[in-house]
RNA sequence: GUGGUUGUAGCUCAGUUGGUUAGAGCACUAGAUUGUGGUUCUAGGGGUCGCGGGUUCGAAUCCCGUCUUCCACCCCA
């Protein structure tokens, strides 16, 4: 057993069933995508190092998977630098390839090279595996799919609207009740870094004030302190850790603590005009949630941050994120060009969905209906029926060899194929069919016609 | 990257302070049942106890290393 098989750890296989229900959250995606009007891409699995090193701090840069180059990778190092042991300037020498991280980095990537062919503004969507060299736990994989849609060249509002109307299109199909939209605005946040006279600790800040809810106030003022914020600055915030009550009391709440900042209060207009916008437009089955501490993600928003969690009776990270980003592609030499987009993480919303039971139980159900063998005429029967049976698109199986039919009948169960199709010596001679409903044992004999519209 | 946790049959797990030939349930195969599955009964196959090393007369059991699983932190979908 010393060669027993495996696959990275972090990694997963998915068997009939799995991708059976993958594939249904996929098309449900991707239906949504196109009929709020994007279009789809593919960019590939690897890029050049360049192109996603230095895009999502250092953190960031750890977790990214190198390609080791082909050949003789080692020899153009020199001793000295081979001896040196530093990853970071080693790594660049003996590997020019990466597994990409996110699928924002490479659409920026894209654009900027087709900014040609494009016609802005540009509504993209992206749905393909990512890569992160992370610890596994809990929802957290080193492969998984992130299903992206992004808009790049307009600076409109109306698309933040339109990404929470497509968040509770796609979780109101999924049939997943109770999701929370939190809604922040990066503006907001640094309008709260200027009142205070921290900017430069935005980050250390934002990122302290995001563990609220976990960690609780206390721990957090303790966080900001060891960040080298000062108590008075953390005084003046105060309110910020009391922001409740509806969305209007939270916003005259900001209002009154932002005044003196301009760029604050810009941040609460953007932020009320995507409340007040889906409070008149109403969704159908998620809930859309100001949350001030809501700062996570990558550093590159500037406008709204969007994040969505799962429902609260199951323990799972965000299932989603995203946010307004004035400047992406400037990385790559395009600058004024603003971007807007959210994220839809599918391994977890698989496994919240997983959890409630919210699968439908027909989606296992791939094929319809097995013949039974019984021999070499009958078989010729069945292969001629199931093809007059799969042009009218349905998915019929016959078993490959005349076994007994106990056995024929356990494989059909044990698949879940909910009919079983008798066609022996009899049948065929009067041109019919027994058709069985394995779940209530009924039995009945059709023709052709029957039988069709009995399975479609 | 830090701390903890896990690994015994295909799966879920027992296995005493180290002591003969490592067990159970489910699953699998065959039969009871020659045109009827999910229930039942009977029989059978299947494990160098994650891997490597050490201690010992003797290791699934103790020690070290390593890989893996899951969890928390960091960070994030």
């Amino acid at each position: 057993m010393s060669n027993k098989p495996s696959i990275p750890k972090g990694t997963r296989d998915f068997g009939p069933q799995e991708v059976v229900k993958r594939n249904y959250i996929f098309d449900l995606i991707r239906k949504a995508f196109t009929r709020f009007g994007f279009q789809p891409i593919e960019t590939p699995s690897f890029e050049n190092s360049e192109t996603l090193m230095g895009k999502y701090g250092e953190e960031g840069d750890r977790l990214i998977f190198k390609i080791l180059n082909s050949g003789d990778f080692l020899r153009k190092v020199t001793d000295e630098e081979l001896n040196s042991r530093n990853a970071a300037s080693l790594t660049p020498k003996i590997s020019e390839k990466a597994l990409r991280y996110d699928l924002t980095v490479p659409f920026a990537r894209f654009v900027v090279q087709h900014r040609n062919d494009i016609d802005f503004p540009f509504k993209r969507y992206q749905i393909q595996p990512v890569w992160r060299a992370d610890r596994p736990q809990k929802g957290r994989f080193r492969e998984f799919y992130q299903c992206d849609a992004d808009v790049v060249g307009s600076q409109s509002l109306w698309q933040e609207v339109e990404f929470v109307q497509l968040y509770d299109a796609v979780f109101t199909n999924l049939r997943l009740r109770n999701t929370t939209i939190k809604l922040n605005n990066r503006k907001i946040l640094s309008g709260i870094a200027e009142v205070i006279g921290a900017e430069d600790k935005l980050i250390d800040f934002t990122v302290a004030l995001d563990k609220l809810d976990k960690i609780g106030e206390e721990k957090v003022k303790e966080e900001m302190l060891a960040k080298g914020i000062s108590e008075d600055a953390i005084s003046k915030v105060q309110p910020l850790f009391n922001v409740t009550g509806t969305a209007s009391e939270k916003i005259k709440t900001l209002k009154s603590l932002l005044s003196t900042s301009e760029i604050g209060m810009k941040g609460i207009e953007e932020l009320e005009f995507i409340v007040k916008s889906i409070d008149k437009l109403k969704l159908k089955s998620a809930k859309l949630e100001i949350d001030v501490t809501l700062a996570r993600g990558l550093n590159y928003y500037t406008g709204a941050i969007f994040e969505v969690g799962a429902p609260p009776e199951v323990k799972m990270g965000s299932i989603g994120g995203g946010g307004r980003y004035d400047d992406l592609t400037g990385i790559f030499g395009l600058k004024d060009m603003s971007g807007v987009g959210i994220s839809f993480g599918l391994d977890r919303i698989y496994l919240v969905m997983d959890e409630l039971g919210l699968f439908p139980e027909t989606v296992l159900e791939t094929t319809k209906a097995m013949f039974v063998n019984f021999g070499e005429k009958e078989a010729m029967y069945a292969i001629r029926s199931m093809s007059a049976l799969r042009e009218e698109g349905i998915a019929v199986d016959l078993y490959p060899d005349s076994a007994k039919m106990g056995k024929q009948m356990g494989y059909a169960d044990k698949r879940g194929i909910p009919y079983v199709i008798l066609a022996g010596e009899s049948e065929v001679k009067s041109k019919t069919y027994t058709l069985k409903n394995m779940k209530t044992g009924e039995q009945k004999t059709l023709d052709i016609d029957q039988l069709v519209s009995e399975l479609k």
